[in-house]
DNA sequence: CCATTTAAAGACTAAATACTCTTAAATCTT
DNA sequence: AAGATTTAAGAGTATTTAGTCTTTAAATGG
């Protein structure tokens, strides 16, 4: 469905929108709380920051950060710039061509679904995620955390 | 989304169910009528015939055959049978045993798109889909036919 | 200026996917 | 029995995806 690249591209946005400081955050914390690779995580950093997604900045104190407010970056910015468009175009009988004029028997129904997908990635930005984390106690690191975090 | 074998296992299994003859098709006539290399689908309908939802048949007159009504062979049959369950357990965030008990933020929506993906992939039967076709004159090969046939 | 910290870039390796090719086995026709 | 037709099986190759490692460049602080 979504490449892995994608699916940590969007596991970091999300938790660098989680810390919401002004600060830039070092790729390293990243990888280490949400235990993905260091180096893979850097070059997909790097798209994100290629698409003006996120910005980067080198040396001490140096780290990634999110480019714009949480409110304004959303799912589908992010999918898109990893995985391309290629995800709403695709589809399961993938005959040459095809499409509205020329549809396939599944088409109508499979592009319902399609449609709902882009949709609820268009719609769901950082900042939501990020609020509905706090708001229900959900986690999204590796670790322990979460709903039912330790007490000591 | 589905693999490349999924795809054309689904095209291939709907051109049989088109046809209803109840004689063998030719793999051959498949993969020539599908544009799709002999070779690997004979490898993909392996797995069908295996999976008991085509029926085999060597030497000639040979080929293969839905293994049952087309009324009884819906699409997740076949996509389970090549790209197995994981499309409906892999998700968007795939955090390590996440679940409806410990969601990540998106668990509401996406899991209501994923659970409507799968009830159309098991509500959407063979029999249907070649209704469909000649109902509405539709087309799953890759040559010119379908809407607007050919005049000559 | 030098050492340290950090991302950027790119070469490299590993694994999965998507094919291709060859050989074998089953079946039919003659 | 011989030869043709067709799937089965499995080895082999190519491409894409995933991940590692090394080197370079930018920034900071002493
Ligand atoms: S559902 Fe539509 S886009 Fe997808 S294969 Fe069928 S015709 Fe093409
Ligand atoms: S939507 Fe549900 S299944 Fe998917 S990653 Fe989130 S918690 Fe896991």
């Amino acid at each position: 469905m979504f490449s892995k690249a994608c699916v940590y591209g969007l596991r970091a946005a999300l938790y660098v929108a989680t810390l919401d400081k002004q600060a830039f955050v070092p790729i390293k914390t990243i990888s280490d709380h949400l235990d993905i690779s260091f180096h893979f995580l850097t070059k997909i950093l790097q798209t994100l920051t290629q698409h003006h997604i996120m910005l980067s900045y080198r040396g001490p104190n140096g780290g990634i950060a999110l480019a714009r407010p949480a409110e304004q970056i959303n799912a589908i910015q992010i999918v898109e710039a990893i995985d391309g468009t290629r995800l709403f175009s695709d589809c399961i009988l993938d005959l040459p061509g095809c499409g509205t004029q020329r549809p396939c028997p599944m088409h109508e129904q499979w592009s319902r679904i399609r449609s709902e997908m882009k949709h609820l990635l268009e719609t769901t930005t950082l900042a939501g995620l990020s609020e509905r984390i706090s708001q229900f106690d959900l986690r999204i690191t590796a670790d322990e955390g979460g709903l039912n975090s330790p007490g000591g």
